[in-house]
DNA sequence: ATGTCTCAGTCACTGAGA
């Protein structure tokens, strides 16, 4: 089973090379972020007729996100325990809510589409949002692991974070002034590594970049950053048996500023079933 | 020069967000 996520930047604005990409790489589920569209706008066609069932959540034109997967999509959140929201001047509980969060399960695997919020700058509320954000998802999952420590669990999208400095080719994000590289933030994403999450991506594939501003010629240049993450569960992580960047989707027309991340499983090795008629050596 | 891209609102542009 192919599992991939993307940053698709308006999912009507290219839903035809987003399919095409699918059928032509065998995707079996993509979790996608920023949708810029509400559930009745998504162009939902092209993908059923290439097989896919969709879980879309969208409540205006921005952020948005939305799984496809051509198995039986379940048990579907539309957020997250806890999940901070956020209103313009506006600090406390119960503000309204954004589309970023979006929990399935597929095939028995709990999946999420995570579009993290971007901060934008170190001193802006959207960033103390982001850090409560980050830290809110980090205690939800927290709790899902310890209730679920044999199921596979893998928190998918764009993080809006670099976690080192070799995920930063953009000379345009300066230290102690930009978002995506402040300690403060990659401590967050370290959270998750604690909890027991891995970049499920990187042992295959260590070098590259998922995103390039459309600005600068940031892409010729090779000045990118990788912010897109597949995080795993360590029963997930033992079902990888490949992965990589498709870089090549930066290219040709119209193309998002995001790259797909795809991870290769096989499923056979998810040994519950299997497992049953064993003699139980320990305990 | 935020030098690009997307969407909404409203109808050729501007504002917002990234």
């Amino acid at each position: 089973m192919r599992v991939a996520t993307w940053n698709v930047n308006s999912i009507r604005a290219r839903v035809g090379r987003i399919v095409d990409w699918l059928v032509r790489e065998d995707i079996d589920v993509l979790a996608m972020q920023e949708i810029k569209c509400k559930p009745e706008q998504f162009p939902r066609e092209p993908f059923e007729a290439a097989g896919y069932e969709l879980a879309i959540h969208g409540l205006n034109q921005w952020n948005g996100v939305a799984i496809a997967s051509r198995e039986p999509i379940d048990d579907v959140s539309t957020a997250f325990a806890g999940m901070p929201g956020f209103a313009k001047g506006q600090e406390g509980e119960n503000l309204p809510l954004e589309a970023r969060a979006l929990g399935v399960t597929v095939a028995g695997l709990r999946l999420w589409s995570l579009y993290v919020p971007n901060g934008r700058s170190l001193d802006d509320p959207h960033y103390t949002y982001k850090l409560d954000w980050l830290a809110t998802l980090a205690a939800d999952a927290r709790d899902w692991l310890a209730a679920n420590p044999d199921r596979p669990l893998a928190l998918m999208g764009d993080w809006n974070i670099a976690p080192t400095d070799a995920d930063v080719g953009d000379p345009s994000l300066v230290p102690g002034v930009s978002t995506h590289i402040s300690p403060p933030e990659r401590e967050a994403f370290e959270e998750f590594e604690k909890l027991g999450l891995s970049d499920v991506v990187r042992p295959y594939q260590p070098e590259g970049y998922t995103y390039w501003d459309y600005k600068q010629l940031r892409f010729p240049r090779n000045e990118g950053l990788r912010i897109d993450f597949i995080l795993g569960s360590q029963p997930f992580a033992d079902l990888v048996t490949h992965a990589g960047i498709h870089r090549n989707e930066r290219k040709g027309e119209a193309p998002s500023d995001h790259v797909p991340v795809v991870v290769d499983l096989d499923l056979s090795l998810n040994g519950e079933e299997e497992d049953d008629d064993r003699p139980m050596i320990f305990g």
